[in-house]
DNA sequence: CCGTTGACCAGGC
DNA sequence: GGCCTGGCCAACG
């Protein structure tokens, strides 16, 4: 069960509110919601709601991709999907990374 | 209570 | 651009 406190809504509100094709990073969301960016990383591998949030639109800082948790497992597979997700949207890549134009503040 | 662990980040080289 | 370091701070054992 996974219970949404007020800072998690934040959290998942402001991922809704990425344009399609755009990506944010964890510490801009951190900065928008003063939380540290670690913490918001947390919020997102504890509470992944992968169908109703978007929350594979959100990268580190350098626009790589980390993490992305489904049903409490995080693997290279995950990983996959969260990119196959950026693609669709249009997010455009760079090498392995999302390139700084599909980088947008929040 | 303390040490470890992260879906991080900025700064220095 | 990549690698390393220090700082960050809640959660866990």
């Amino acid at each position: 069960m996974n219970e949404i406190n007020d800072v998690d809504e934040k959290v998942y509100r402001l991922l809704q509110r990425i344009p399609k094709g755009k990506v944010t990073t964890y510490g801009n969301i951190a900065q928008k919601l003063g939380l540290n960016p670690r913490q918001v990383g947390r919020i997102l591998s504890k509470n992944d709601h992968p169908i109703e949030y978007p929350c594979y639109k959100v990268v580190s800082s350098d626009g790589s991709l980390c993490g992305y948790t489904i049903n409490g497992k995080t693997n290279s597979k995950t990983l996959i999907v969260k990119r196959n997700k950026l693609l669709k949207d249009g997010v455009i890549f760079r090498n392995e990374k999302v390139s700084k134009a599909s980088i947008v503040a929040v």
